[in-house]
DNA sequence: TGACTTTGTGTAAATACTACACTAAGTTGT
DNA sequence: ACAACTTAGTGTAGTATTTACACAAAGTCA
């Protein structure tokens, strides 16, 4: 038992881990195999551990998730509302990954829980206040896509610019222009060529890029 | 006493005081009273309640600092390091707050501490990671001038358009152009006349100007 | 009433953004 | 082998936005 003189608040972290499959924005959750909300999808996550700091929790249960680490993992804000879980005062510091669509491994249902990947578009009810993490994690994305270069890490190592602009397309849900769109990313000098080309389809190879500094998100203008 | 089966943190709130006199930017500090840290100053903060939420916490440690209610107070972000605290686990939710310059009225020495505007340029020595938790408020204050209207809630309830120009030029260390100003701020249809003008000084007077949706933050372009 | 100080205002040049259509280079089927 | 098909790759002109810049207006004060 651990004991304080003043009332402590329980702490976990939440990930929304954010995805681009099927030509969809999609998102991990699991389902719960305990009270509350038994049977109900969550996001995944944790209590932290006394001797992990905040963001390595998040990148723990990210790994016992979904078994891969050194992805894109940003604090997305502390939710503590004082009634949001029902068993105890618990508060949540909310994470968000993205993770490039060929690093997608899921470990098969780790602790015997069934996860699963969702479009946003077709979210099932979920658990405790998760649906408002998740719609300001979607928000947060789609404003840093305009002035960063957040949407990159998406992308496996080596990719197309077509591929890049679904990606962009997929998020802000609008179709842009092809040559406006390649003379605007290439203009970041954040890609360069591989000088290798993929050749699949019937039609003419795309010349393939690679990000310049991976991991890293520059502010763009 | 409290008990618990697992381990649970201390939380905390600090807040990030921001105002503008005497033409600089400057914040709140409190000199600290008991160990650790004695003598050293600080950021206003202390313990969450069991049952007030997080934001609701922020804002009494705000109104018993400096006795004012009802500015702008927006989540920064939570700093949990294990050893950020030499006594126990403790995570504290930062938030920063803006007030007008016309608002401040300082407590007078609340609890026996003493209380000190201090300019960001010659900050003293902070306890804790405070000076990391200031560096990222003022980091995200100058990014969202450029973005949104945060800037106006600086202003008392009337000011002229050569006010609103400096304290955009405080915060961004940059002059501007005064005709290029007042045409862009004009054009964010976020500002009316009162009707009213200033006549203060040896020189033409100023126009009085109002905020038109006060205490709302507005995104812009 | 002249000197002084800050307020208030327009225009032209440069830059950035937008819209738009055809050729290139492969694959596949006949 | 060549015609049909599919996606990749490219430039330019028009429009909108941003920037640079200087002088008259309206007060106070000596």
């Amino acid at each position: 038992m651990y004991q304080y003189e003043h009332p402590h608040p329980a702490l976990t972290t939440d990930v929304v881990i954010f995805t681009i499959r099927d030509k969809q924005l999609k998102l991990l959750l699991i389902m719960r195999a305990g009270e509350p909300y038994k049977g109900k999808w969550a996001l995944p996550g944790g209590f932290v551990q006394q001797d992990e700091d905040l963001e390595a929790g998040a990148r723990r249960e990210l790994a016992e998730e979904t078994g891969i680490a050194g992805v894109y993992l940003e604090q997305l804000y502390t939710f503590g509302a004082v009634d949001r879980d029902p068993r105890e005062r618990v508060i949540t510091v909310a994470y968000y990954a993205l993770i490039p669509s060929d690093k997608i491994v899921l470990q098969a249902a780790t602790d015997a829980e069934a996860v699963g990947w969702f479009s946003l578009d077709e979210l099932p009810e979920l658990a405790f206040d998760h649906q408002g993490i998740v719609d300001m994690a979607h928000e947060r994305l789609v404003a840093k896509l305009d002035y960063s270069t957040i949407a990159f890490q998406f992308m496996p190592e080596e990719f197309t610019l077509s591929e890049l602009q679904d990606v962009y397309e997929i998020i802000l849900r609008e179709e842009m222009d092809r040559r406006n769109f390649r003379k605007w990313v290439l203009a970041l000098e954040q890609i360069e060529e591989t000088g290798e080309e993929r050749r699949e389809g019937a039609h003419r190879p795309a010349k393939l890029y690679r990000v310049i500094h991976p991991g890293k998100v520059e502010i763009i203008k």
